[in-house]
RNA sequence: GGUCCCGUAGCUCAGCUGGAUAGAGUACUCGCCUCCGAAGCGAGGGGUCACAGGUUCAAAUCCUGUCGGGACCA
């Protein structure tokens, strides 16, 4: 049940009556209107702006519309009152019984509440993380990962067909260099000295890789030329350190469905199709770029490259896709990449990226765009720093003095559940701070903490009631008479109960999941709020003594808070506390 | 030089496909435990929504420009 969509097909249908008796004209688009909770509570429980935006195109005042509309909402059982307020604001009283059914219908489908149609029949491929297979997830990355993990489920619960997706950067470079560096401890673990000044990695992680390659192969590749080793040691690190990030991943709780190779694409023919698509599109040609202005480098020099005409989908300049000596830019297993996305029928492709990578957006996108025809959309979300603090201070990382803080440090520290629900306290293209401290802190300011406090509270009373020989299933609290719960604070958590479906259509078309834990926080403000009512006004509290009837509908109602708590923390992959500790 | 992001209460930040008197936490002052978990709740003060134009019945929100901070730029 999805209370303001409800409200707003009735509106929508009230209108049309109104065009069928001729007091509207006919034509006009109803996209614009609106049904929404009103800023302050006193104004009733929804508000429509429906007079507002239709006035100027039928050609209407505002309340003459307003009038009309009005009598026709006001015959509705579900509209207790209708008032016009303001420049035409229609503001709605809904009956008691609204909060019931609403309550009702969270009780009968608890794991279905919140779920919307929204996303039906969309393909969606949301890739995120993507680090170089070359060491351990740092805190970056957990960013990135917690982000893109909500996202995927957000997606998920609003209907959409998701896919997670790791690309697997194993092509490049960077892999050679891990390479040489299991092999300088695949050296050291046959007693040799070895040293990491050449820029291979050095950190402590690739001394159990190189052990494990001795193991393998003996001293076969000792005094040997990098010919004979170096493709194998690359497949083997690179498998050694997926493994390592496949479980970094899994203690945070995220599992990917997909993980795509970057090798898989060279030699396979794949980069060629991909960029044959684009040359039978007339978007590659030979091509002498300008140099950047303002900021020339020093070695810079006029150079013939392959180029793909990015610019002719919203990109600043062309970019180069394969060099003069005929080897790809990094930009073309990308495009092949993406190409591939396109032709497994994805109807949405969203990339997430640090912050960093905000350069490549616009190229990323004209190549979706081009490849599919513009019938493909590609979303990129930019994670921004996480900046880390301890007590207060900040904390210094350098990968020099082995104070590299990972993803597997913040989960040892602080838990899996407190580490994703901090990370999503901020906007995605916000910075954020993450202090150590503070996150395991058991204060309102913490809003893990607070969350989970207003579910154990919830649990808390669940247990007394059943101490208390009160059935508390939910089909028992349904039928509870729950017209009962009249007071304001009551109806204060109903009316953001029967919020959350509206938020995660919002939230969903956003691609926005922080704004899960924002309403999450809200809600548990409801919740706290009413218990210490309870403390003032006996009458409020959760279990009447001796009165079982009443007791069920109050619990009925917490019975709900604790559903949308649970549905709004599955979505940010936390699970809800019983009881604090 | 260019591109992208950001600028909202002393501080950290929300703010809905544009909507009514711009919100929360924190800090400060005061009040609330015989009572379901006070790890909590309530009340109060605190704002040129960086600035200047524009679009609109309506702008923190959209557009243009300026200033300031950050990221990136074969």
């Amino acid at each position: 049940m999805n209370l303001f969509a409800e409200i707003r097909s009735l509106v929508l249908d009230s209108l049309h009556r109104m065009q069928a008796q001729g007091d509207l004209s006919d034509g006009l688009n109803f996209d614009a209107v609106t049904v929404e909770p009103p800023r302050d509570a006193a104004h009733g429980d929804m508000a429509t702006n429906a007079a507002m935006v239709l006035a100027k195109p039928s050609q209407n005042e505002p309340r003459d519309i307003a009038e009309k509309l009005m009598t026709l909402l006001t015959a509705d059982k579900r509209v207790e009152s209708v008032d016009v307020a303001g420049p035409g604001f229609l503001n709605l009283r809904l009956a008691p019984t609204v909060w019931s059914d609403v309550l009702g219908a969270i009780l009968s489908d608890p794991k279905g509440y919140g779920r919307v149609g929204t996303g039906a029949g969309i393909k969606v491929n949301v890739e995120y993380v993507s680090a170089n297979p070359t060491g351990p997830l740092h805190v970056g990355h957990t960013r990135g990962a917690v982000f893109g993990d909500a996202l995927a489920s957000l997606l998920d619960f609003a209907g959409f067909d998701v896919t997670r997706e790791y690309y697997v950067n194993d092509g490049g470079t960077q892999v050679d260099v891990l390479a040489r560096s299991v092999y300088l401890r695949y050296l050291e673990a046959h007693g040799e000295d070895v040293s990491f000044d050449d820029g291979t990695y050095p950190g402590d992680y690739l001394i159990e890789v190189g052990q494990a390659l001795k193991a393998k192969v003996s001293n076969a590749y000792v005094n040997q030329s990098e010919q004979v080793w170096l493709a194998e040691v690359r497949e083997f690190s690179t498998q050694a350190m997926m493994k390592l990030i496949r479980a970094d991943l899994l203690s945070l709780g995220v599992k990917m469905d997909v993980f795509y190779s970057e090798k898989s694409l060279y030699g396979t023919g794949r980069i060629e199709a991909a960029i044959d698509d684009l040359k039978a599109k007339n978007l590659i040609y030979q091509g002498v770029l300008e140099p950047p202005k303002g900021k020339k480098p020093d070695d810079w020099e006029p150079r013939q490259q392959t180029l793909f005409k990015s610019t002719d989908y919203g990109d600043d300049v062309d970019r180069p896709v394969q060099k003069s000596d005929g080897s790809w830019t990094y930009f073309a297993p990308d495009i092949a990449y993406h190409y591939d996305k396109v032709t497994r029928g994805f109807d949405q492709l969203i990339d997430v990226f640090g912050a960093d990578h905000g350069g490549y957006v616009k190229r990323m996108k004209a190549a979706v765009s081009a490849l599919s025809d513009g019938k493909t959309t590609l979303d990129v979300k930019l994670t921004q720093l996480v900046r880390l603090y301890k007590n207060g201070e900040p904390f210094k990382m350098s990968k020099r003095a082995g104070t590299f803080v990972t993803l597997r440090d913040l989960v040892e520290q602080v838990g899996a559940d407190a580490t994703r629900f901090v990370m999503l306290t901020r906007k995605n293209d916000a910075q954020l701070d993450f202090d150590f401290d503070k996150v395991m802190e058991q204060t309102k300011e913490n809003p893990v903490f607070y969350v989970q406090y207003a579910h154990a509270r919830i649990s808390s009373v669940m247990r007394k009631a059943v101490a208390a020989g009160i059935p508390i299933d939910d089909v028992s609290l349904t039928d509870s008479d729950l017209t009962s719960l009249q007071d304001t604070g009551e109806l204060t958590l109903a009316a953001k109960l029967a919020e959350f479906p509206r938020l995660i259509e919002i939230a969903a078309r956003s691609n926005e999941p922080h704004r899960i834990a924002f309403y999450l926080y809200e809600l548990a403000s409801d919740f706290h709020a009413l218990w210490n009512k309870g403390n003032d006004t006996p009458s409020l509290r959760f279990l009447q003594e001796g009165n079982h009837a009443t007791s069920q509908a109050k619990i009925a109602l917490i019975r709900a808070a604790a559903v949308v708590i649970s549905n709004g923390l599955g979505i940010l992959g936390v699970k809800p506390a019983q009881e604090m500790r």
